[in-house]
DNA sequence: GAGTGAACGATAATCATTCTCATTGTACTC
DNA sequence: GAGTACAATGAGAATGATTATCGTTCACTC
């Protein structure tokens, strides 16, 4: 990254210059209505554009440090982006690893969230609950 | 696992007859004050007794899919494990991937915690907010 | 004590992610 | 516009946690 003015946004985030391909990683994300994997994206991107696999990495690991996006790990252990809009939380089941999706973030209406003593400039936040869903507790004993 | 007649513990969960393996992973979580990797656990274990790799993680997975143990995704991408006690929620670093454990469990206070249309068994739930400690603030741009 | 199936250990295989390094692109200066 | 500096890129190798394989051992039942 150049030396730049580094403008504030609205939302009071420093606004960086991004890269074409920083920019194109967004943009996927931002018209996917799903998380996906930097596989996936990669797959995807590769169709449109010549990219390497490497560079749809380090894209996601810039956009993740700016805030842009979001990563969740999956229950088969790859990492899971989406943009940082909206909250996402999860049901995941331990046992078949589907996540079904709660509309609702009861993290939202606390009246004093976030008291902790550590200075720290939060982005987002996930909350998941973990269980196993109806039909496979009939499949572990 | 063989065949047993499943006592019900107060808890509710079923009690499963675990093998000397499975419970000797479940000692040392929780002997230790921190979650642990599955290969730290592995060299731990391996200073006390004759155990298998493989053996260390499928006991994890069993314990897990029973509800004793919990497991979280640190920042390098390794699955940290620990029994399930107490709530553990952290702020994480998205540049030095330190968390900071939280001693308060926001999400117990809440009324009406879990609206959702879904039959599920809840075992536990994660809350981990994400962002940059002070330090690294000063690190990206 | 023999039979049966789960649990085990050693090791190979898998696969997402990271590293390396030579090349290319992009400002910025003169 | 040419030259320079350095970040960004792509291809492929390397890493490392996790999972699969397979022959052996253990625990329980009859």
């Amino acid at each position: 990254m150049k030396s730049n003015s580094l403008p504030q946004q609205d939302n009071g985030h420093p606004m960086y210059h991004l890269t074409r391909n920083q920019q194109a990683v967004l943009d996927v994300l931002h018209q996917q209505p799903h998380p996906l994997s930097a596989q996936e994206l990669y797959g995807m991107m590769r169709q449109q554009q010549a990219i390497g696999l490497a560079t749809v990495y380090r894209a996601l690991e810039t956009l993740k440090l700016h805030g842009l996006i979001r990563s969740r790990t999956g229950t088969n252990g790859e990492s899971l982006y989406s943009p940082v809009l909206t909250d996402q939380h999860y049901l995941t089941c331990l046992q078949c690893g589907q996540s079904f999706p709660l509309d609702h973030c009861p993290v939202q209406e606390l009246k004093a969230p976030l008291q902790h003593p550590i200075p720290f400039k939060i982005y987002y936040h996930t909350l998941e609950f973990f269980g196993l869903c109806e039909p496979c507790t009939h499949q572990v004993e």
